[in-house]
RNA sequence: GCGGAUGUGGCGUAAUGGCAGCCGCGCCAGACUUAGGAUCUGGUGCCGAGAGGCGUGGGGGUUCGAGUCCCUUCAUCCGCACCA
């Protein structure tokens, strides 16, 4: 009997849907296991074979653990706000929500198709009211919370206006003297400025054509990551997260994580942590100064100007009368180029001097104040002190300008380039003469500090994440504004529900597309319900951005219905965090960051008992598409095969992959593809059209999306699942082909005959053979090896092996069969359960236990050791394992095959290794 | 420029410092056959008739022994980048 993939799978799918076979149980004397998958964006153009390389991983993880005995979280959901739906919706007035619950279900539809074991009762959708109350809540507890930098944790805003009334505040510029005087507006302005969700003035990336300012990890080479449009810099009042009050900390925990390094880096990288001290240059002509940042103070005696960012507010105050057309000229010729520009002419160095000078702050010298838009004025100061000597910036300014280069650590050679290495005396440097650069830096602080020229101070490159999107399709902020001032809605108000628009676009005035909804305000309490019951106040208009919904949703799932609390305390104090998180690597300094600093948050409040949102980090490789390509010939519906398109002017198009099977093309099925290729003509070589191939991303447009459905049409999940495993190691990216899936699909019915007997399914109880119980430990070994490791393709790989020995072996016993369907259950579930079944069992082989391995079965008495000479393995010879290594050196020296290759030479020494290996070196 | 990763047959890949190429695809030969893109058997790194030699991007080193460890260099991919 063959196996019938597509009737098997399909019954044991709806088998586990109806008895709810993978809930989690919220109470259970069972250790709990997390494992979770990154949720999707549901586009409309549905999942493709990339998309479940992760999920399978994570699946096969899950129902691991499950046999292991644990009880497992592994759930599934959507991140089901974003700009696509918004997008779609601006083009035809489709309502975001439609054509989102429609993607939903089509996915739903492909992810059921596969096989995966998702406890489904735990679904989230980002854009669902019931989940985006509690986003909105969580936005609450950030406005009402500060950064206070003595505890080192977020708390209640009350403790910062109990500190600011008392006057008891022991840091910042001590505004508070006369917090209770300041007017409502004055306070709340004060308050902004240490909220964790706050509004400011801030310099933001925005882009004209999506009409939307966008994070930095959203603006990719000065464009925006979506759409690929311009991007550029505008001051606007905007809300945004104080994610650096948390730069330290989460710089610091990631050392308590067991996620790839790579991963890991980019988030170092991201934060930018550097250590230096700020330093005070005395300008010449008054009493003000300019506050430098700098990471080599030992170098003070090398400055030879400073520069300022051309936004530095000091700028037109010190410019000279003489220089002030010059300076005028260049910040607007600054601020007026993109984001794009600027990075596009790194190379050009650009400047002007202000025609003011300040002092040294040791030798009283005059250094002439430059400005320069290499200068950045959201990092550190806004001004540097230059030392082009050791600077390779500063180097470059000064050979364009013809300043003065002055050497202060030895090592280099100035007259070609800057010397930027921290190794080296220090010369012409007066105190720090003599010192290595380690230790002048040392003493450079020590003396700098001690005349209150400066201090220690530390810079991350972190910035603030700005949080206002001018969209539609997102969270509406919680907020109303009284008389200009900024107020949250009270916890019962919520959720504050995304009202209907007209259009989805910015309104005439360029107001978001919130601004367009009617009579949407917030209306205050009347009097009778004591409140003031004035007039309404308008909503705030900009909305949420999309890793809102994405940075707690991980919580939610362990109380998924909870409509009194975000997550109750008792889930997740029995679901702490994820154990396994498998996701995309590009999500590395944006998600990633996001619901790190909102778990550091929540865990700050005593919400939740966690620092960290995931124990242990995999990111999938990327899976690419392999496009083709015909060759149209100019101006014909002529197209040539690959291999004679050298003799032609052609065109390359894309080409659906579905109709070409390696890389030959279906001709038939390529004039019925499209109406215009209907009488399509063909040049072929050996009666064949070849067509050409890349490898690029998978999508739409490229026509080398291959969905997973056809393939489980094809072949059946349960192959789809292993052949996707097959593939190669889970975190590398490759292009997909299936070229090799023939043989896992053979392989699946290698394993399916070997529980058939006669044609029928039939199993003996005889007591199995020793080299059969071995064949199957051996595996069991492996596999527990390998699933541990997370490396999945070998484990498809050792299964292949122990059914070719199990049919060399001619083995159709129980005893081997039954734990061999257990182990190969968490990768073709669909074909073990049938297996399960047929082998008597009524009860789902998904709470089986995993075989243990015993170790008895696999022991061998003797070894066939390898005899090398000088390294090269030349014979081998079988020896007892009980022997020693001096009897074993013994006994191979009297071999006649050693007395050949030694050739009457005498051994120089023989080196034998226990069970593997004897080597003798001539 | 900084950081992370990856280089092994025709292809995807495998090898706790111990026989390089497991497993699969492809290819070659054969068996069976109601001629199928089924199934089964054998072969398949390169050079060589063979003995044998050479082989894990290149060059060094450590070691009895290196794909694996160290140094160096090249190539490809990814992330960050006038961050003082």
């Amino acid at each position: 009997m063959e196996y019938n993939f597509r009737e098997v799978e399909k019954r044991w799918q709806a088998f586990w849907a109806e008895n709810k076979t993978f809930r989690a149980e919220d109470r259970s004397s069972k250790p709990k296991y997390y494992v979770l998958d990154m949720f999707p964006y549901p586009s409309g153009s549905g999942l493709h074979v990339g998309h479940p390389l992760g999920y399978i991983a994570s699946d096969i993880f899950a129902r691991y653990k499950r046999l292991k005995g644990y009880n497992v979280l592994h759930p599934m959901g959507y991140d089901s706000f974003g700009l696509p739906a918004e997008q779609y919706a601006i083009q035809t007035g489709q309502h975001p929500e439609i054509t989102t619950k429609t993607n939903i279900a089509r996915y739903r539809e492909q992810l059921d198709k596969i096989g995966f074991s998702f406890d489904w009762d735990r679904e989230v959708r980002t854009s669902n009211p019931d989940y985006y109350k509690w986003t909105q809540w969580i936005f609450i507890q950030l406005f009402n919370s500060w950064y206070n930098p003595e505890t080192d944790k977020a708390e209640n805003i009350s403790t910062l206006i109990e500190k600011l009334r008392s006057n008891t505040l022991s840091f910042g510029e001590g505004r508070g003297e006369a917090f209770s005087s300041l007017s409502e507006k004055e306070q709340s302005d004060l308050l902004l400025e240490h909220r964790l969700a706050y509004l400011s003035d801030t310099m933001v990336n925005w882009c004209p054509q999506l009409g939307t300012v966008l994070a930095n990890e959203e603006v990719k080479d000065g464009v925006s990551e979506r759409g690929g449009y311009p991007v550029e810099r505008k001051l606007m009042k905007q809300w945004s997260m104080r994610i650096t009050a948390y730069a330290d900390r989460l710089l610091k925990d990631l050392d308590g994580i067991d996620w790839t390094e790579s991963i890991k880096e980019a988030q170092r990288n991201w934060i930018g942590k550097s250590e230096g001290t700020s330093l005070k240059f005395k300008l010449q002509s008054s009493a003000e100064v300019i506050e430098v940042f700098t990471t080599r103070p030992d170098t003070i005696f090398g400055v030879s100007f400073v520069t300022l960012a051309p936004e530095h507010e000091l700028v037109s105050q010190l410019t000279t009368p003489q220089q002030k057309t010059t300076v005028d000229e260049y910040i607007l010729f600054a601020k007026n180029r993109s984001e794009r520009e600027r990075m596009a002419d790194v190379k050009k160095i650009s400047g002007v001097f202000t025609g003011a000078y300040v002092l040294h702050p040791f030798t009283g010298k005059q250094i002439p104040i430059w400005i320069g838009d290499y200068v950045l004025a959201g990092y550190g100061t806004g001004a540097v002190m230059a030392v082009p000597g050791h600077d390779s910036r500063d180097y470059a300014f000064a050979k364009h300008f013809d300043l003065p280069i002055i050497e202060v650590v030895t090592g280099g050679d100035l007259s070609k380039e800057a010397y930027d290495a921290k190794e080296g005396k220090l010369i012409n440097s007066d105190f720090l003469n003599g010192l290595e650069v380690k230790a002048a830096v040392k003493k450079a602080i020590a003396v700098i500090e001690e005349k209150s020229l400066g201090k220690g101070k530390t810079n991350f490159r972190l910035r603030d994440a700005v949080f206002g999107r001018q969209r539609y399709w997102g969270e509406p902020i919680p907020v109303y504004y009284e008389n200009g001032i900024p107020k949250v809605l009270d916890e019962n108000e919520l959720p504050l529900v995304l009202p209907e628009v007209d259009k989805y676009l910015p309104t005439e005035t360029g107001e978001p597309p919130l601004a367009r909804a009617t009579n949407w305000k917030y209306k205050p309490k009347s009097p009778f319900e004591g409140g003031k019951g004035d007039d309404a106040y308008a909503y705030e208009h900009s909305t949420m951005p999309g890793w809102a919904g994405s940075s707690w949703y991980f919580l939610r799932y362990m109380d998924a219905h909870n409509r009194k609390e975000f997550v109750s305390k008792e889930a997740v104090d029995y679901w702490q965090n994820v154990d396994l998180y498998i996701g995309g690597a590009e999500h590395a300094t944006g998600h990633l960051l996001y619901v790190r600093f909102w778990t550091k948050f929540l865990n700050d409040l005593g919400l939740i008992p966690v620092i960290e949102p995931a124990k242990k980090l995999i990111n999938q490789g990327m899976i690419q598409g392999v496009s083709s390509f015909v060759y149209r010939i100019e101006n014909s519906n002529k197209f040539v095969s690959i291999g004679l398109k050298k003799d032609f002017e052609t065109t390359a198009l894309h080409v659906d992959v579905n109709i070409v099977n390696n890389n030959t093309l279906d001709i038939d099925a390529f004039k019925n593809w499209r109406e215009e290729y209907k009488d399509a003509e063909f040049i072929l070589e050996d009666g064949k059209y070849i067509c050409g191939s890349e490898v690029e991303k998978m999508s739409k447009s490229k026509w080398n999306v291959v969905s997973p459905d056809l393939m489980v049409e094809q072949y059946g999940a349960d192959c789809l699942r292993l052949y996707e495993m097959f593939l190669g190691p889970l975190e590398l990216s490759k292009p997909w082909n299936t070229n090799g899936i023939s043989g896992v699909s053979n392989f699946i019915r290698k394993l399916w005959r070997l529980y058939q007997k006669d044609e029928t399914f039939s199993v003996s109880n005889e007591a199995a053979t020793k080299p059969e119980l071995k064949a199957l430990y051996k595996t069991i070994k492996k596999i527990i090896h390998d699933i541990e490791n997370f490396s999945f393709n070998t484990s498809v790989s050792s299964f292949m092996i122990c059914v070719n020995e199990l049919t060399d072996l001619k083995c159709n016993k129980r005893e081997i069969l039954e734990p061999l369907a257990i182990i190969i259950a968490p990768y073709a579930p669909h074909l073990a359960e049938e297996l399960w079944k047929n082998l008597g069992h009524t009860e789902t082989i998904t709470y089986a236990a995993f075989p243990e391995c015993i170790e008895s079965y696999l022991v061998e008495s003797t070894f066939s050791y390898p005899v090398s000479f000088n390294g090269k393995t030349r014979f081998f010879q079988e020896y007892d394992l009980s022997l020693n290594k001096e009897q074993i050196e013994k006994e191979v020296l009297t071999l006649e095959q050693t007395q050949k290759y030694l050739d009457g030479k005498a051994p120089k020494k023989v080196i034998v290794v226990h069970n593997k290996i004897i080597n003798i070196v001539v």
